[in-house]
Formats: structure tokens, C-alpha cells, sequence
DNA sequence: TTGTATGCGTTATCAG
DNA sequence: CTGATAACGCATACAA
């Protein structure tokens, strides 16, 4: 047990071959004879040896790792898109660097800066607003990146999304059709690209039921469960009787707010969650809920990222997967 | 914008200095000249020079690189963990490269393997179960560890955790004092000494209270929703009246199932959960709960590990953080 | 099929 | 205070 580092020179003295050989055995290359093969792999049973990663890297210039931002992993939005991510990736070698940003643009740069000097092989970038300056240091990288759940306006980057306009638009059109005439929209900051495409759907939807549309009932969340409970008392006051909310636990604070204040979902208030994560599912009522594809986001972007990472062809970098609304009880 | 990286090299050049002397100045070294610290510095931002960390890991033998491990990180309780964790790694300029392992042994001795292969510089290892191999495998790891919510037994690897033998003891004589003479205890596997733990904290209650051990009332959870629903027809035919479920999710699961079946929670049925991790605040009513310091225990994981990288003294490795039990709606 | 030699981009030792 | 120069552990082009 007294171990100091065993290299690859000495697998080679005890299996009696060149460095070269052994490099060749490890890696598999094909060009080894089975008998010469097996006399290395026994002196790398032997000696316990372990490839070092790092040496590999710096001299292969592939560190099969990649780098992973989102806001925060405590959201359970973001953790089934990291899941997802995370089964690719090691289904395909590589292992995930995780660092969370809370959105804050000098963190985000900073950590784009340690992906790229650990020389990631690839990037996977989650956050609801991309900042100019963000989006620019990616655009930038020499480094294959592919954005999940956000969008790049010019579309220059990679990305994997829903379809944000049309599931505003089904939404609000469902609260529309069992009668609701005052529709409250609860989502992000209106200066992502993300919400304002759910916006122009939610119109859409009021639009064509005859319904004027009333700036005062849109809200910008902060993805926090207390400004969901607070939000009640607010969208009671206007006589709102159903909302969308974009982000989920914003929905679960929201519900349990109307419930404790005796309001009757669905029959009084009907609340339709936008990203079906499991929270949506634990509350009581469970909640109608826009079904994104989280954990295939995060996979769908992974996989996409291996093929930009090995230089495969890629006809569509833009991908969209599809969302639908699954009907449980915080609606008629 | 041609940029063939862009190495020491490069800046030694333009700097008009030697590369040793830039290597100095990139790691803060007194001994520049402040003069030519300038010099150096101003060929760095011209060049848009960005130290190479895997050449860096390769010389120095230092990654910065943490491996965290965990079972899942859809978990709202590992990923409140991983939270604490990641926040004192960056803050002492470590990155964190997590896996998920489901709790599967063999995952577990890979992704160990490949963070040692990574050269990472410690280890956070999470994990209901600590199986044998894995146990063997960490413990004979060159790299230090530390475990979190997770009990060697050999009290040999260093480890953060709650006193749970406590809070099952106190969870239980809470629903005794209430009036509870059924009592039911749902936890995870008996073989993960965490929950042998808990089994004893639980019979002390009883015993102190007069009430007999049914060892039919103790159930090994799995940590789903879904069996949490299961398990609530079950205790109803048994006739219990309260229940402590060790995981969140599932307590959440049962007392979902309860409210559908039209049973007054905490009227007629008391539930106690026990981690105490935000979804427990987001059903109706709120689950009373053991709070387990989550982010802290990830924190002051974390920040043991520090010390152990950096050889520094550590007068105790088995750290134990406070817990309490919040008392919200799911008890009278 | 195998071996030799060189480079990957730093850190670190040792002179000066 | 600064500069050569030797590791660090491996991949790989080139020879044999």
C-alpha cells in the first residue's frame, strides 16, 4: 500500500513492452497482438493501474468533461434537466461539471471562464435570461455549447426548447373555454425571449375569444413559492378566477395560498402550472400542469452536444421538442 | 479571431520576460517586479491569455476538482446538499463534478473510478447505503472523503450527518404526547446504520411511553411518491394514527393520499416528515418536520473536505449538526 | 505489430 | 528578482 503513482512506463517494464503498447491497450486500438495485449492487461491487473485523466487530457486535448451552468440546482425545473443531461453524457464517457449561477451575470461569466480553462469539451448553458454579454462570451468560445430551456434570439446558438408561443396559447385557451373571462399570466421577466413568445400566445388565445387583453393581469415571477402566495391576494382583488404560471412553485405557492384562504380550486380559481415538474404532482389538489419533457430536454441537448463535440453532422440545431397540458384537478 | 491557443509561451514573448516569470505573476508569486508584473499583466489582456488547467493539474498535481456523488439529483434533498456543497467549493475556488449513482453499487465503484482517474482532489460521497466494496474502495482512496447523511459504521471516513437516533425519538414522543397510540415509522433499508439509528430512537419512545413494539408498524420506504400514496390504505386498515416518514417525498405521497381518501390531516391522522425539504412546505397543510440542515450539512461538508485537501489539522471527522422539529399542520 | 521520440502547457527546482 | 530546464503522464506521428 505504499502506491506512488504507477504510470504507464510502469505497465510497460512489467509487461516487458514499450509505453506505446500499453497507450495502444488502453485505448483499444486495434493494432496489438491478443498475446502481447493480455501480457499488458495483466500487468495493469497486477499493478492496479489507472490512466491519469489530466496527463490524457493535456496530451489528447480532450478532457471528456462538460460543463453545465444553470441558475440553481435546488430547482427541481433545472434538477430534471441536469438528470437527463447527466444519463448522456455518461452514456457517452463524459462527466458533468455542475456550477450554479442564480442568474447573475457576473457569476455566469465567471464560470464560463473555469469551463473554458479546464477545457471542457462542451457546454451546456441553462438560464432563463442570456445576457448580451453572456451570449456573446458562448457565442465565442471555441467550444461547442448548446443552450437548454433558453433562447438565443439570433439563433446562432444550439439550443433544445419547447414551444413557449404555442403552449401559452393552449393554455389560455383552455381556462378560456370553461368559462374564465379574467386570465392572469404569471412568468418570467418579459425581457427574455422565452416570455415574450408566451405572451404573444396568451394574447393570441384572448384575442380569438373576443376577451380584451389587460396588461394588469400579467406578473413577472421570480420562481419563488412565497411570491406565488403572495400573488392570491392580488389576483383575487381584480376578480381574477384562473391563472397560468409559468414557474411551478410559483403554482404551488399560489394553490396553497387559495386553499387556506378557502378558495375552491378548480370550481372557484383554476391554476394551470407551466413545467409539470414532480412538485406539481405532490400538492392537493394535484395541479393541471404544461408538460415539458425536462429530463428529455437535458438528454435531446446532450446528445446534440456529443454530436457538435465529435464534429458530426448536424442538419438542425434549433430543436423543439414537444410539450402537452396534462389535465389533473386545479382545473374543470 | 484565429486563436491557436494561446499558451505562456506566447505572453513570455510578448511580456519580453521569460515564461517563469509569467507563471509567477499568473499565481500571484511576491517575488516580480512590479515593473514587469505590468508588463506581464498587459500582454496577458492583449493576448486574451487563459491559463490552461489541465496542464496546470498535470505539473501541479492539483485539479481544483471535487467528485460529488450522490444517488440522485432530482432529489430535492440531495440537491439542497449538493447546493451547500457547491456554494463553499467555489468559494474556495473548486469546481464540483457531480454523478449520479441511483444507489447502484456498480455505478458507484465506476464513478469513483473515473474521479480518481480525474485526479480530483476529494471526494463527497452521499448515499443512503454504504455498501461494503464502496466503503473499502473510499477508504483506501490516495483522496480525502467525506461523507454526507451517511454513517460508516468503522467511524473511519469522515462524515457530516444529524443525530437521528434523536430525531426519531423526538418525532415519536411528539405523536405519543399527542395521543397517539399507533405510531407507525416508515424509513429506508435497516441495513443502512441511519436508519438502525432511527429504529432505536423510535422503540426508546415507545417503551418510555408504555406502548408495546409492533414491529409490523415499521416500513422500509424507497424514497417514492408513489409508495407513499401505497402505504396510506395500508395504515389506515392497521388502525395508525401518525406516521414519521424519514423521506420527504413519500411523506408527501402519503399525506396526498390521505386528504384524497377524505381523512383530516392532523386531525385524524398526524405525520411527521423528515428532512424537511422544501416540498414539504408546499402541500396542504404544511408538513410538520424533522429539519435536517441540509444546505449546511453540504456546507460544513465541504468545507471539512477543504481542510482535509489542504493537510490541515482536524481535531474531529464525525461531524453531527443540530436538527429540530418544526411544527407546521400535518400534527396538532 | 511494436518501439522511439516529441509535444501537450504548466509548475517547480536550481542557478545566477 | 529572473531565466533555464527538467518533470508531470500520456497520445501520437513516424520509423522500423
Amino acid at each position: 500500500m505504499v502506491e506512488s503513482t504507477t504510470t504507464i512506463y510502469d505497465v510497460a517494464r512489467v509487461a516487458g513492452v514499450s509505453m506505446a503498447t500499453v497507450s495502444r491497450v488502453v485505448n483499444g486500438n486495434a493494432n496489438v497482438k491478443e498475446k502481447t495485449r493480455q501480457k499488458v492487461l495483466d500487468a495493469i491487473a497486477e499493478l492496479d493501474y489507472r490512466p491519469n485523466a489530466v496527463a490524457r487530457g493535456l496530451a489528447s486535448k480532450r478532457t471528456t468533461t462538460v460543463g453545465v451552468i444553470l441558475p440553481t440546482i435546488t430547482s427541481t425545473y433545472f434538477a430534471a434537466i441536469a438528470r437527463g443531461v447527466d444519463d448522456i453524457a455518461s452514456m457517452y464517457k463524459y462527466n458533468m461539471i455542475l456550477a450554479n449561477s442564480d442568474n447573475d451575470v457576473e457569476k455566469e461569466e465567471k464560470v464560463l471562464e473555469t469551463f473554458l480553462s479546464k477545457q471542457v469539451d462542451g457546454i451546456v448553458y441553462m438560464g432563463s435570461t442570456l445576457d448580451e454579454k453572456v451570449r456573446l462570451a458562448l457565442k465565442n468560445a471555441r467550444t461547442p455549447v448548446v443552450l437548454v430551456g433558453t433562447i438565443d434570439g439570433d439563433k446562432e446558438l444550439a439550443s433544445v426548447n419547447i414551444d413557449y408561443h404555442l403552449s401559452a396559447y393552449q393554455a389560455t385557451t383552455k381556462l378560456v373555454n370553461s368559462g374564465n373571462k379574467k386570465i392572469a399570466y404569471i412568468m418570467g421577466s418579459l425581457k427574455d425571449a422565452e416570455n415574450t413568445e408566451r405572451m404573444v400566445g396568451y394574447q393570441e388565445a384572448l384575442i380569438e375569444a373576443g376577451i380584451e387583453f389587460d396588461e394588469g393581469l400579467v406578473f413577472e415571477g421570480n420562481y419563488s413559492y412565497e411570491q406565488g402566495r403572495a400573488l392570491a391576494e392580488r389576483l383575487l382583488e381584480k376578480g381574477v378566477t384562473a391563472a397560468v404560471v409559468a414557474q411551478d412553485t410559483t403554482a404551488v405557492g399560489l394553490l396553497s395560498a387559495l386553499m387556506e384562504k378557502g378558495i375552491n380550486v378548480p370550481e372557484d380559481f383554476e391554476i394551470i402550472a407551466g413545467a409539470n415538474s414532480p412538485i406539481t404532482q405532490y400538492t392537493y389538489p394535484r395541479m393541471t400542469s404544461v408538460n415539458q419533457p425536462l429530463y428529455d430536454l437535458g438528454a435531446v441537448a446532450m446528445r446534440l452536444l456529443t454530436k457538435l463535440m465529435l464534429k458530426e453532422e448536424v442538419d438542425e440545431n434549433q430543436l423543439v421538442l414537444d410539450h402537452e397540458i396534462i389535465s389533473r384537478h386545479s382545473t374543470k
